[in-house]
DNA sequence: GGCTCAATTGAAAATGATTTTCATTTATAA
DNA sequence: TTATAAATGAAAATCATTTTCAATTGAGCC
């Protein structure tokens, strides 16, 4: 999804495209990495300074409820902020600890499993959260070094 | 693993065995659910009140870093905690929305599909966190009616 | 049972993250 | 262009967590 279809997705709810959002909408598209609050306001100081933390928070809770972010759950922080790349479809993610890259996939193959799960405990089961931790390619050379 | 046992695993360790311990682990593992240190907190009040809520963090701490607890990830909060039924085993967890119970499982069959990822994005996988949330029997009943 | 000492505790203060409040500004539809 | 509700930013308020530090205590030793 690109920042452009993020924000008229934004409009057609009926929200206004401020400046402001569209500059945090373009650092959060623009990164491959899953972003905290901070981490997209220090990000803006460069290119759009002036922006509130106040109003990240704000937009952040925005764009989460309209569904067009990724929650990332990983380490302490239940915080972290990703574009999503496939609207509306489950996927997961696969990330890495070093740079925080995220990486994601569709199949997760866990059908079966909740099925078996169903009927031996008796819970319905609405939704499961599965990620995958690791290095990628590049964080995995610097480490051997 | 019992309270008991989580005591004596703690001293095995060199830690002091004291009675806000005690008390703190014996909330923690009288409870089916998962339980954030506030909860923690407001049950102690009823048995052993006067244990502050510095000791809950502190204790929650010094347990999670001996592997004798469980975190759970589910809605906003990262740091609810339960006790581990499983001591060290690789386990994953059914949790309840509604009432918060917290039923876990060992085969999470992922093996296929971590061999796949690995070779698809040249990532090196060191773990995955994986979860169910649903609805457990009785709480499906109450909504029924 | 008392003694010693490092570990532990609790209260208060400090920090950090997030939310609320409110007066001012602004995107958008008419 | 104007009207208006929505959005913003600064400051204050709230809430979770950590740090500090003086007082207490568990556990090993006599």
């Amino acid at each position: 999804m690109t920042g452009k279809s993020i924000g008229l997705q934004l409009r057609r709810n009926g929200f206004k495209l401020t400046p402001q959002r569209r500059a945090i909408i373009d650092v959060i598209s623009g990164s491959e990495e899953h972003l905290t609050p901070s981490d997209i306001y220090s990000r803006l100081q460069h290119k759009y300074p002036g922006i509130g933390l106040v109003t990240v928070y704000r937009t952040l809770e925005l764009l989460e409820n309209s569904g067009l972010l990724c929650e990332v759950h990983i380490g302490d922080t239940c915080r972290s902020y990703l574009k999503r790349k496939r609207p509306g479809e489950h996927h997961h993610h696969l990330v890495c600890a070093g740079c925080g890259k995220v990486v994601d996939f569709v199949d997760c193959e866990l059908g079966d499993l909740e099925n078996r799960l169903t009927s031996e405990t008796g819970f319905s089961i609405d939704s499961h959260l599965l990620e995958f931790m690791g290095r990628c390619a590049s964080c995995r050379k610097l480490v051997s070094k």
